[in-house]
DNA sequence: TTCCAGGCGTATC
DNA sequence: GATACGCATGGA
């Protein structure tokens, strides 16, 4: 990664990053594509305007401070991690060679944990253009994304507008175990994966595909593995005997290449 | 009209 | 533990 101040913005270069490919790959939903090459989106509330300059490597963030790019925007797309080394690792397996062809600008990003988990209480059994639509009049009420505290006199009636269906019940469930401790975020990093897992569950609405989409999302639990209808595609059409070897500690991160690889292929 | 969407809760065996 | 079914909503 390397980055130079350009009057209001950053100007970044930065590999293994594609903005179709991270933005728009079903992780996040919060993400607009404002023309061929930019999307317009938040992190906790804090806007950004991205384009890609040069159809490669070469990033702008509009007007972002040197500050805001190092303590938030470096974080969130997390630009410390190395996924051509990644890369490497998985494409020891022919599928996931594939896959890494196809979708290697996928980067995690490192999301707000509350956010994530209450956007994929939302996407179950829906689809993304729905669950965008959801969020985006959920985040348009509160301007922005509402923080659990935010919406603590949340009922299933106040949140008709959202349209949600039957999940408005398992949002405000989820409210309630957060505020209460009953639930707490924070203390879900301390867990080993298994347990985290059955934590999150205890919320309704939450099984394990929700459970796995926070913790990889969310959480940056890397090692989390979604298993959602496509994924269980993949792991039928080429897995029928288990992820290959060479997942090992980064299951997540094979699950993004190989969700937007099978979508591809209908 | 029917089917389906980044599933889960519940009932039943 | 496995399997079947209903669930809100809206686009195809």
């Amino acid at each position: 990664m390397q980055y130079k101040i350009d009057k209001n913005d950053i100007l970044l270069r930065q590999s293994d990053f594609a903005l179709d490919d991270t933005l728009d790959c079903g992780q996040a939903f919060r993400w607009e594509k404002i023309s061929d090459n930019a999307y317009q989106g938040a992190f906790l509330n804090k806007k950004l305007t991205i384009s890609c300059e040069n159809g490669a490597d070469l990033f702008r963030l509009h007007d972002t401070s040197e500050q805001d790019f190092l303590t938030v925007w470096k974080d969130y797309f997390d630009l410390d991690t190395d996924y051509g080394e990644i890369k490497r690792r998985l494409c020891a397996d022919e599928t996931l060679s594939k896959a890494c062809a196809y979708a290697g600008g996928i980067r995690i990003l490192r999301q707000d944990s509350w956010e994530a988990l209450s956007s994929f209480i939302i996407s179950q059994n829906n689809n993304i253009p729905r669950i965008k639509g959801i969020i985006g009049r959920l985040c348009e009420h509160y301007g922005g994304y509402p923080s659990a505290e935010q919406m603590r006199d949340e009922t299933v009636d106040s949140l008709g507008y959202l349209r949600s269906g039957f999940r408005a019940k398992y949002l405000v469930d989820a409210v309630s175990k957060v505020l209460s401790g009953e639930l707490e975020l924070e203390s879900i990093r301390t867990l080993s994966l298994d347990e985290a897992r059955n934590k999150l569950m205890t919320i309704k609405g939450v099984g394990p595909k929700v459970a796995d989409c926070a913790l990889l999302f969310g959480f940056y639990r890397i090692d989390a593995f979604p298993k959602d209808v496509w994924v269980k595609r993949v792991l039928s059409q080429w897995y029928p005997h288990g992820l290959p070897e060479c997942t090992k500690g980064l299951e997540g991160i094979a699950q993004q290449y190989l969700f937007h690889y099978i979508r591809s292929q209908k």
